[in-house]
DNA sequence: CGTCATGGCTAACTATGTTAGCCCCTGGGG
DNA sequence: CCCCAGGGGCTAACATAGTTAGCCATGACG
């Protein structure tokens, strides 16, 4: 996920539009695809530790030399993932823009879709990105919802980097105990809708 | 790092005062120090994949079981790198209060702090903390600074996460080429900056 | 009917964290 | 003076990781 550089006009919906033209996740032959949704299983079911190229194999009934007749190595296999993980948070993010407070409604979008797929949501957004074995165009797409919610470049990528901070620290657990997280959440948000109106 | 759930006075500095109360690390014998002192060289100037218990004991002379007489295992090294971590970053936000605008102040500090030393910075704050390991009251203490700056608990975990999320970002080459990342910082300290000021 | 790509397999290599068990040295008590 | 306890090295070895080499079955197709 990045967010655009985007010169041009600030409210306008300039480049990419609604949603609808989600850049295609590179194509998988079958076994590939069940091997990624296998992956998948594995990374949300037991965690980032339990994929290994073992493991992975061992669930579809195979040994884990004949994986690499379908992937170069096990951080292809991450790459499929990062697709399909850049793909769901961009198409949450678009839905929620048609909302009236566009900003807190895609803050509230990001927050779900990511404590619902915790793991995946790590490894989408964490460490650095495998960008050329990326789907052309995809890590924008997804980002690009921040900047037609915030409707200026910088304020988009302020935006993004408050909602990555909530959910990673979320996430890791560095909140303490009984922190209202859904206080925060909203103050962060009201601090950006106003910045947003000028 | 992290943000008391203070429920008191929001203005005034409350328990955690200054910066010179910094909670002791865990002693280090010598030799531990010395370990840990490699360990970090290791990580920055290598990166983390660097950080392996052989190339440790060998920077300092000894092979990798020797290492194991003076601390438990490898996560026992990185905590006492996550505790050097949280005490410099603390030491370097505290100094950052003392400014007419604390709060552009920190985030300019926190940025600073991180960029300069970016191995030390992921270690310090990503991934699930190993509590039990670490002094205690550390973690708080070296997330105080945003509340003093802040002035609230929920502003200053918003600004914190803000924060975080920027760094980290940022060091993971998540921003676009040409992003104007001082602008970014500018836009969230004047929506932080507003909302403080209710 | 051969042949060649596809997709399995076993064996094995390397790197990593870690444990077991040995040994040397040094310093304090009997 | 000896002894012996423990601190701090060492080698050997194990388990688990990713990964490679090289072999073999199967099925589509000229």
């Amino acid at each position: 996920m990045t967010i655009a550089k985007h010169a041009e006009a600030p409210g306008a919906v300039t480049g990419p539009s609604q949603g609808g033209d989600l850049p295609r996740p590179s194509p998988l032959s079958p076994r590939a695809a069940q091997i990624v949704a296998a992956a998948r299983e594995l990374l949300e079911e037991e965690g980032p530790g339990a994929l290994t190229m073992r493991a992975l194999a061992e669930r579809i009934g195979i040994r884990a030399p004949s994986l690499y007749k379908h992937f170069a190595d096990k951080a292809a296999v991450e790459a499929a993932l990062i697709e399909q993980g850049l793909a769901e948070v961009g198409t949450v993010l678009y839905a929620a823009l048609d909302a009236p407070e566009p900003v807190v409604s895609v803050l509230e979008a990001y927050r779900r879709a990511a404590l619902a797929a915790p793991n995946m949501y790590r490894l989408t957004t964490s460490g650095p990105l495998p960008r050329h074995r990326l789907a052309a165009g995809l890590e924008e797409w997804a980002g690009t919802p921040f900047f037609l919610a915030a409707g200026d470049p910088h304020l988009a990528q302020a935006l993004w980097s408050f909602a990555h901070g909530m959910v990673i620290l979320e996430l890791d657990g560095r909140y303490p105990e009984g922190s209202d997280l859904g206080r925060t959440w909203s103050e962060g948000a009201r601090a950006f809708t106003a910045r947003k109106a000028h």
